[in-house]
Parts: structure tokens; C-alpha cells; sequence
DNA sequence: AATGAATGAGCATTCATTCAT
DNA sequence: TATGAATGAATGCTCATTCAT
């Protein structure tokens, strides 16, 4: 890495602006709301023409599916990954939860697109539905499956209906913390909803 | 109630014109979503001429909100109501999430509205929660609350954490229905959600 | 008169709203210029319905009209009685530039109508031209010839052009007296400008 | 130049689009009026997408206040250019006059955007009245005070008064020269004007 | 690849006018 | 006569997208 940068000429390497872009359309997108940004805005921030933002996206619509589509699957693969070193499905659920909630407390306005401008319409969120997020479910059923199978989890529980649960609960801290006044950190509110969530679902 | 209609004068009731308007938006709203909708397809839906919308809402939004205002008046209303006639904590709370669900299952329009238009803005998720919603969580939280004090619910759990994780658990259940293929029921899936969470929440 | 409005019972008579609709019309269409003046306005100003408007008057233009009309109309004929009383041709146009600054400054909202309102369309000004203005200049004109006549005003000068002139000259005065900061008499200025203008046109 | 032409790129010099709007938009107006003119129609006169308009206005009104400014600025400029080779204050006055006339002769559509529509409203006549116009006012009286320290002009006369019935005289040619159905030259009315002015005004 | 001037479809809102009562 | 709720045509302006350079 530290090569390539020093390689590389003073021209920015290929995939910069496309970045570039996706970045300030997750600072624009966050701050006026997907339907107010203006893709001259975004191109503002970018610091490129209005016109190049369409050399790297068919629409503005596609930028936001991107910034989706990049960020779900980091979190999906970095979540598989640090799962591979868990064998406690307690302990591998206790993980994602923290996951989640310090990815999204990382970055503010990435937070802001997850929780409210991707939930705008249904048809994106047919589509947000079916794409990443479907896997992220899965990861989290899986998970739940294993447990019930190793009977550290209810087996008398939908698997379907918990993992929703998990999300659901999750889902509305990071909701509640991009609306709330007070500043705190996300990520340790995953240890309370665990708490919870653990004891209701754990095997006597 | 005949006798009423046939001696009424052929003019509609007062008030059907704001009614037909609110219903047809939250048709339109939900199909379209709210950026996508047109005030002109609002008035077509609800057979009254464009200009007529401005007669009873001063803009496209303030629809919105009352759509919003009317829902959540009306549901904290009947939910207090019955919550009075009960007295063991762990079925007020089986009461508010079958409310809750039965609710949004009872008009699909009305439930996308609510799970996916009210959602599209910082701006109005902020006064959405500053307004209805909070009073909604508080009912919650009380209720909670009240169970600890009686001694059947975990008095090491944070009463705010736990209210926002039952609200964002039915949310998901919620929104996971509008967004399904499958036809299916969505109030019945409030007994799976508490089933789980109070087995949760309850002292051992 | 006197008996006539003993005798007229409580309800108005007849013309009262129609004068009520003129003069709230004169003040909305001063103060906000006549394509933004709404009819809305015009009648409650008036203390009518805004259906009422229409019953004396076919369209919103037509309120235009009719103030100018009723005002040139009685300028003219109060012009004509007070002409008869005087000989000197001189005398004469003097009475006429009193009066025409007189009545205007009369009324503020009137003479905001006249001197702004009534210019704001080519075709306005058509009509304008060929009602009652074109009687008002050829009484200027009259006047000015009948001076001629008696050797009181230079032969060589075209009549047209010097009643064009004095117009021009006292109309100017109106219009700066209606956008001035400092509030003057504007009857007065008169003088002034007949001092100027016979100057100019009498015979040495 | 036809080097200059033939060497230039295709692409229209800078401001062409500028000149084209408010040229087109000079004639609409002129020809509907300006609150019957729509935005859409300047645009097609003017050969471009509606839009483009805005790329170089920001709003029809501005378009207006631009045709204005540039037209008075352009009048004083050389109105000030021709009086510094006149000594005589009565030939100064004599060539404000003539100027007046000639340019507002000259341009039929801008002679009736002068004339009519810049004064539809007090508004913009305050606007008007604020700028150029006051400037132009000045030049006239600051004309005829340096005549009245020469001898020239009667001093007993109140120069500002005297300003407003020469501008007022010459405005008022211009305006009916607009209305009437004859086709004259507007120009050589000046020189009637200032014979009946000049008279008034001169010294004994 | 990059630019940014140009495009033109699209839409919330206003308001003169009508008409059933 | 009078009302005022209802109408619906009309339009300034925005902004995602294109394309000549």
C-alpha cells in the first residue's frame, strides 16, 4: 500500500473519486435527506464536476444503493470473519450486536443514511430488502440455529421471528441515537440489548 | 342510522372532505411514497379538484403530519383505555404490543405510511419523535416501570433501553410485513415478540 | 337627498356595496399593486363575500376600470362647471392644474391607482387612452387654442404638443409626490409648474 | 474580423445568451405585458431551454430590473460624454432632450418597457426611482442650476421642480409616441418641447 | 476522463371565477 | 341579493441528466 501511494503519479489512482463521491454523498444525503440533496451538491463536496458523478453512478438513485451495497457487505464480511474466531453462539451474537452498533457509531452520517434516508420508500426498501440485507437476517438465524442446536437457545423459538427481533432491537438504538439530543457512545447500549435479549432467549 | 342518512341534506357531513383527503393521501403516500406523490393524484384519489387539498391542509407536508397526528392520538387514546382495565404489568405490556400490531396489521396503507414515509427525514423523525412517539415509548417505559416496583420484571435493566428494545422489536415486525411476499397475519406475531421479551425481562 | 335617505330603510341602498367594493379596491390595489391584489382581499376589505363581487362587477379588470372611470368622469365635469366662471384663458388652465393636482392629492390611494395601477399594460393604457383621457387632453387643448385665439398664448406653437406638455409636466408631479419619502401638499406645486408652462407659452 | 470569425471557435462569444434573453424578453414583455408574459415565452424568443434562463437571471423579475440598468446606465454614460463638448446650458438641455427621445424612438419594445411596465408597481417604481433614475434627474437640474448661475435661467425658479416638468414633458411624448396609432418620429417632438420649456424657463 | 453549460420535464401552489344553496 | 366552498387552469422555478468540447 505504501508503495502504490508512493508509485503512483500525482493523478489521483483509479476508484479516488468514485470514493470521493460516495463519501460526500453520504455527508450530503445525511444532512438535507436523500429527496433534497441536489447531485450538485454532492459533486460540490466531491470536489469534481456535476458531470463526472455520472461517469461513476447511472443515477442519483444509484449512489445511494452504493453506499448501501459497500457498507453491508464490509460489515457481512468482517462479521464472518471475527465469527470464524468465536464457538459460543452466546458469545457470536454478542459480537454482531457490538458490530453493529459500532460500525454505525463510528460514522455519524453513514448512521443517518442506514436508518432513515435507506428506509424512504418501499420500493427501495423491497430492494434494500432483498439485496445485503436478507444475508444480514441470515447471519443472524444461522447463528441463532446453531445455538438452539447445541441447546444453549430456546427450541421452541421461530428462529425467523428472533433473529428480527435482534435486528429490530438493534435497529432502534441506532435510530434513537442519530434523533437524540444527548451525545453518548452507541456501541456499549449493544451489552444492554444483549442482556435482554440473552436472557429471554436462553435455554433454562 | 337510515332514518338519519335519509333525512340528512343531500350535502356531506362536515369534515368528509379533510376525511376523504387524509384517506386517499395515505393510499397515495403509501404507494408512491411521499416525495413520489403528487397533491394532484391525492385530490383525483379522493374525487375533489386539486385546489380543494388547500382548502383543509396549507401544504403537501402538513398532510403528512396530520396523517401522523391523528394515528398516534387515536391509538394512545384506546391504549390507555384498556390498559386500565388490566392490572398484572407483563399483560399490559402483551396488551400494547398486540395493540400495536393489530393496528398496523388493520390498514396496510396506513402501516407503510408509519413504517416507511414517516422515516424519510431527520427533520420530520424529530418532530415525529418529539411528538406522539415519545408519549408512546414513555407509556411504555411506565408500564415497565410499574413491573419492576411490583417485582416481576428485572430491576438491574435500564426501563428506557428495555422500552426502546420492545418498540424497535415490534417496529421490525412492523415493517418485516409491509415489506413481505408472503400474505400473513401481523398481529399475532406480538405473542412470538413477547414471549421472547419478557422471558427476558421478567425476575427469576 | 335629504329625504331620501330618511325615508331609505336600515338595509342599504342600492350602490352602497358597489361603492364599498370601488373604494376597498382603490386602497388593495394602491398598496398592492393590482396583479398581486387578490378579489379575496378587494371583498373583505369591502365587507362582502367574495362572490358578492361579481354580482356588481364581471371581472376583476373591470374594477379597474371602473375606478378610472368614475374619477375622470367627475374631474371632467367638476373641470367644465368651474371653466364656465372664468374668461382668461390663462386663469382657466391654472383652475385645471389646481384641480388636477388637488384631487389627486386628495386621496393617496386614488392617485397611486392613477399614476402607477392604471400603467401597466399597453393594452390598459389603449383603453385608458381612448376613454376619458382623450377628453381630458382635449379640454387642455381647448383651452390652450381658445388662448390662442385671444392673442393671450404664441401662435406658433401646436397645440397638441403643449397640452401633451402641461399634462406630462403635472403628471410627473403627481408621480413624484406618490413615491416621495417626505410628505408635501402636492395642490401647490402647481403653481409652480404654471408659472414655468405659461412662461413658456404665453405671447410676448 | 472576418478572420477573427472564421478563426473563433463555433461556440458563441461569452454573453451572447445574456443579450439574447434580455433582448427577447424586451419584446415580450413589451408586446403582453409583464405579468402576462411568461417565462416560457421569453425563452423561446430568445432561442433557448427554459432553464437556460436561469442560468443567467435569477428570476423574471430580476430580468426586468436588468433591461432598466442596463438601458439607464448606457443613457447617462453617453448623456455625460455629449455635454462635456457643450458649453451652452440651454444646448445642454436641448441634447439631454433629443437624447431622451432618440434612444427611446429608436426601440420601439424598450420605449414600452419604459414606459409602461417598469411603472407597474410602486415597488419597483421606489426601486426605480432609487437608481438610475434619481441620477438622471440629477443631471437635468444640475444642468439647469449651472444655467442659472450663468444668467441664463430665471433664478427664481425651483430647480427641482423645474427637473421633474422637463422630465415629465419629455415622458409624456414618449408615452403617447407608445400609445398612439400614428406612426411619427419621435425625436423631433423634443424640439417643440424645449421651445415651450426654454421659454418658460429663460431669463428675461 | 473531465467538464459545466444547457436542457426540459415536472409540480406545488394560487386565485379568479362559478354556482348550489 | 348574498354567500363561500369548490373549482381547475395556469406558471415560475428546480434539478437530474446529457453532451459538445
Amino acid at each position: 500500500m505504501s508503495a502504490e501511494r508512493s508509485l503512483s503519479s500525482i493523478r489521483p489512482p483509479v476508484g479516488d473519486k468514485r470514493e470521493a463521491i460516495l463519501r460526500a454523498a453520504t455527508q450530503v444525503f445525511a444532512r438535507n435527506g436523500y429527496f433534497n440533496s441536489k447531485v450538485a451538491d454532492i459533486a460540490r463536496v466531491a470536489g469534481v464536476a456535476d458531470g463526472t458523478v455520472y461517469l461513476y453512478f447511472k443515477s442519483k438513485e444509484e449512489i445511494l444503493h452504493s453506499i448501501f451495497d459497500r457498507s453491508v457487505e464490509s460489515a457481512i464480511l468482517e462479521g464472518r470473519k471475527q465469527l470464524e474466531t468465536i464457538a459460543d453462539p452466546r458469545e457470536k451474537l454478542r459480537r454482531i450486536a457490538n458490530l453493529h452498533l459500532e460500525r454505525l457509531g463510528a460514522d455519524r452520517d453513514l448512521a443517518v443514511v442506514f436508518q432513515v434516508e435507506l428506509r424512504s420508500s418501499t420500493k427501495f426498501m423491497e430492494e434494500f430488502s432483498a439485496a445485503g440485507f436478507a444475508e444480514y437476517l441470515s447471519l443472524i438465524r444461522a447463528t441463532f440455529e446453531e445455538g438452539q442446536r447445541a441447546g444453549v437457545f430456546r427450541k421452541d423459538l421461530n428462529a425467523k421471528v428472533v433473529s428480527k427481533v435482534l435486528f429490530g432491537a438493534l435497529d432502534e438504538m441506532a435510530t434513537n441515537w442519530i434523533l437524540s439530543k444527548r451525545r453518548y457512545k452507541l456501541a456499549p447500549v449493544a451489552d444492554e440489548v444483549m442482556d435482554i435479549f440473552l436472557n429471554g432467549v436462553s435455554a433454562a
